[in-house]
DNA sequence: GCTGATGCGTC
DNA sequence: GTCGGAC
DNA sequence: GTCCGACGACGCATCAGC
């Protein structure tokens, strides 16, 4: 359904890039150095030039390489050999690239073109030697150059190749909007490895212990493989890497894993040099690259698009660049799919963009998010004028934007993070359907879904909301939600985002039946006073709320911007709410070397001398702090558990363990029944033990262990959450 | 078909 | 979700 | 102010191994 939608506009992108193009005199013939890529020259060098030349995201990684070099056997030089021609094959001369960091204004994507020989696509390799160039200690300003130059090349000689080249860039692999994901793993990844290179897969997974990565993991093992380069495959380009993605996104189902591997495959052992890890780390999604992400690339397709057709480019006023980015960003916010809006810059140029790319129905907007109030006199400096300003309930739910169109019928809902969770709420589209009002054609709802008991008119907490299966048919829906509804966005062909509060309100309340239990406005009170402002604070907590949102009445809709709104929750404040005094009794190693990344920690159960496990522990501490407590606890560290240990060795398996020997003051934000902890354990639940939500490290504290949080304590205070206020 | 381990997405 | 740190 | 990547609990989805 969606989908549709999306693949039109590409469809439409790549059209009008293509006509673009035709409009275009044909790429001169550059008369810039060639390509290394039809050499054939066997220099002896060229491995080791290989290495060198492929920029090393570090040291450490260099020295694997030679570790790795000295313990193989010769065979594997010898094969590596073969690979030269192959590893270095396509790849752009590093001066040549290194002119992608000149200032924009001093640049001619034309000197350039194109610096990949007269193939009318980009190749893939561009696009990773702009990784490596980029990974290499740049500034952020030679960053935004390279980003900026890089687009306009690609705007001016293959703009068929803009839209994938922006995806990819951005570290994003399928389209904004899309239900589905690649639904690759590292599993698949293994087996993948292993098939290619003819290995068992506990040889990749010995490898991967090793380098630690399995993009790097899939590099050596290219190198060490007597199965490659039988034949030279097609070098790859930016769009077969790119389509080849949303392919492999598109498969489901019985057999899914063996068809993935299968698309996966002909790219995976196309990819020469430093193509491979790439690849990989992709397909795994990592985060990978040092500063370079959406918003530099959006701020680079906004300068980019005033170059576009730009016959004198130093002539382009920075001004004018800026107000460009501005323009592309929050566009991106309000209307997430790449193709329509280079397909706006490729025609009209980037100041059509406000009139084209507005809010579309059945196209998620980014929600505006919220910013937490940390101190009491933050609060006060907010009501300090006595400014009225509206308060509402902060639902414990799931947020959710409901699009409607009666036209064709059509109603979607998205989740915080843009992602269709229509399936999950059949529901809810029966609800809004029945609920809005007559004169209601379309519009686009924020909200939260929050679960609810009919019966008792109470709100359930989250976990219960999660139960839920991820799609569900009507008739099989087992927990009841609630519609909590705050915003408005949209309402009958109209955008409602540069409304203000008052007016997005207005709309909300007339669009709208309200129904006990199915659909409710957000309570909310306008108020200018602190005082009225506590007490409605208290009212949300007795409601089952999580605390209050704060927002100017007089507000736009800002997508993604979160600090107009501002949340409330009591145990953001220091002071206002004890934390608890737990005991690290292990700890597990985590991302950054030489600490501990994280901590199992107890409370003390005084009637039987047990110190039960609680949560984990892995948030609040500064990088020093991590240091010295990693030296201070190495005296501290034992080989087993001791006895007096209450936890659970399946859910909880550490590193290592301590005796214990200090509290720890820890924030949370409530605690919850748990299978995997073991905290006052059958004082609530047969069996079952507490844990603690979003726990959080303050400072060391000067209490002994066994003077630390009791396991009473904790259930006293498991069991207030629940407790109404009289009154 | 069940179970435990793991991945992934929700907060 | 919270938090610290880089920019 | 914004972005990014550390890290938290918990539940469903998935799949290997039985």
């Amino acid at each position: 359904m969606t989908a549709n939608v999306f693949d039109t506009l590409m469809a439409g992108a790549r059209a009008a890039a293509a006509a673009a193009e035709t409009k275009q005199s044909p790429p001169k013939k550059t008369n810039k150095r060639k390509l290394s890529s039809s050499s054939t020259g066997g220099n002896k060098n060229n491995k080791a030039a290989c290495y060198i030349l492929a920029p090393k995201p570090s040291v450490k990684e260099s020295k694997e390489i030679t570790v790795v070099k000295n313990n193989e056997e010769k065979k594997e030089d010898e094969n590596a050999m073969k690979l030269i021609n192959f590893q270095t094959a396509g790849r752009i001369e590093s001066n040549i690239m290194s002119m992608l960091k000149t200032d924009t204004e001093d640049f001619e994507p034309e000197s350039m073109v194109p610096c990949w020989g007269d193939k009318n696509r980009v190749p893939f390799m561009f696009l990773c030697q702009i990784f490596d160039l980029i990974s290499e200690k740049c500034s952020q300003k030679i960053i935004n150059n390279i980003a900026c130059n890089m687009l306009r090349i690609v705007m001016e000689t293959t703009p068929d190749d803009l839209i994938p080249m922006v995806y990819l860039s951005a570290n994003k692999i399928v389209e904004t909007g899309s239900d589905s994901d690649l639904g690759v793993d590292e599993s698949l990844i293994i087996k993948l490895l292993a098939e290619t290179y003819g290995i068992t897969e506990n040889r990749v997974k010995d490898k991967k212990k090793t380098s630690g990565d399995l993009g790097k993991t899939a590099e050596h093992l290219r190198s060490c493989s007597s199965q490659y380069v039988m034949y030279k495959p097609q070098p790859l380009t930016v769009v077969k890497v790119f389509d080849t993605f949303q392919i492999i996104a598109k498969l489901t189902g019985k057999d899914s894993e063996k068809k993935k591997i299968n698309s996966i495959k002909p790219i995976i052992i196309a990819a020469g040099g430093c193509q491979l890890k790439y690849i990989i780390w992709f397909l795994l999604q990592k985060s990978k690259r040092i500063g370079f992400g959406e918003p530099i690339i959006l701020e680079a397709l906004g300068h980019a698009a005033v170059y576009y057709k730009n016959p004198n480019p130093k002539s382009v006023d920075s001004c004018l660049k800026l107000k460009a980015s501005e323009i592309v960003k929050r566009a991106v916010s309000i209307c997430p799919v790449y193709s329509k809006l280079i397909n706006v810059i490729l025609n009209g140029g980037v100041w059509e963009i406000p009139k084209e790319c507005g809010l579309t129905v059945g196209i998620p907007v980014k929600p505006m998010l919220s910013n937490p109030i940390k101190s009491i006199s933050e609060m006060i400096n907010m009501f300090f004028d006595g400014k009225e300003q509206i308060c509402e309930y902060k639902y414990d739910g799931q947020r959710a934007q409901i699009h409607y169109m009666e036209e064709n019928g059509k109603v979607e809902i998205f989740n915080r993070s843009l992602e269709r969770s229509t399936e999950m709420y059949p529901d809810v589209l029966v609800a809004i359907s029945r609920l809005k009002k007559m004169n209601v054609k379309s519009f686009v709802l924020d909200c939260e879904i929050v679960a609810y008991d009919c019966t008792k008119q109470e709100i359930l907490p989250l976990e219960i909301l999660s139960t839920r299966k991820r799609k569900v048919a009507l008739n099989d829906v087992k927990v009841n939600v609630c519609i909590f509804a705050f915003d408005m966005l949209y309402l009958n062909g109209n955008s409602l985002c540069e409304e203000p509060l008052k007016v997005r309100k207005s709309n909300l309340y007339e669009s709208f039946e309200e129904e006990l239990g199915v659909f409710q406005f957000a309570t909310g009170l306008i108020t200018g006073n602190l005082n009225e402002t506590e007490s409605f604070f208290d009212s949300a907590i007795n409601a089952g709320c999580e605390g209050l949102i704060i927002k100017d009445f007089d507000g736009l809709y800002e997508p993604n911007i979160s600090f107009y709104w501002r949340k409330l929750k009591i145990d953001y404040i220091e002071g206002v709410r004890d934390s608890l005094d737990l005991v690290p009794i292990a700890a597990y190693y985590g991302k950054c070397e030489g600490v501990y990344g994280s901590f199992l920690m107890a409370c003390y159960d005084r009637a039987n001398g047990k110190y039960e496990s609680i949560c984990k522990l892995g948030i609040g501490f500064t990088e020093p702090k991590l240091k010295e407590i990693h030296s201070r606890f190495q005296s501290k560290v034992i080989t087993e558990p001791k006895p007096d240990y209450l936890y659970d060795s399946v859910a909880v398996n550490p590193d290592v363990w301590f005796e214990t020997s200090e509290v720890w003051e820890v924030n949370v934000r409530g605690f919850t029944i748990s299978s995997d902890y073991c905290a006052a354990i059958g004082m609530v639940e047969h069996d079952k033990g507490l844990s603690a939500r979003f726990p959080r490290f303050i400072r060391e504290g000067d209490k002994d262990p066994d003077q630390a949080t009791s396991s009473n304590q904790i259930a006293e205070m498991y069991k207030e959450q629940f407790a109404k206020s009289t009154q």
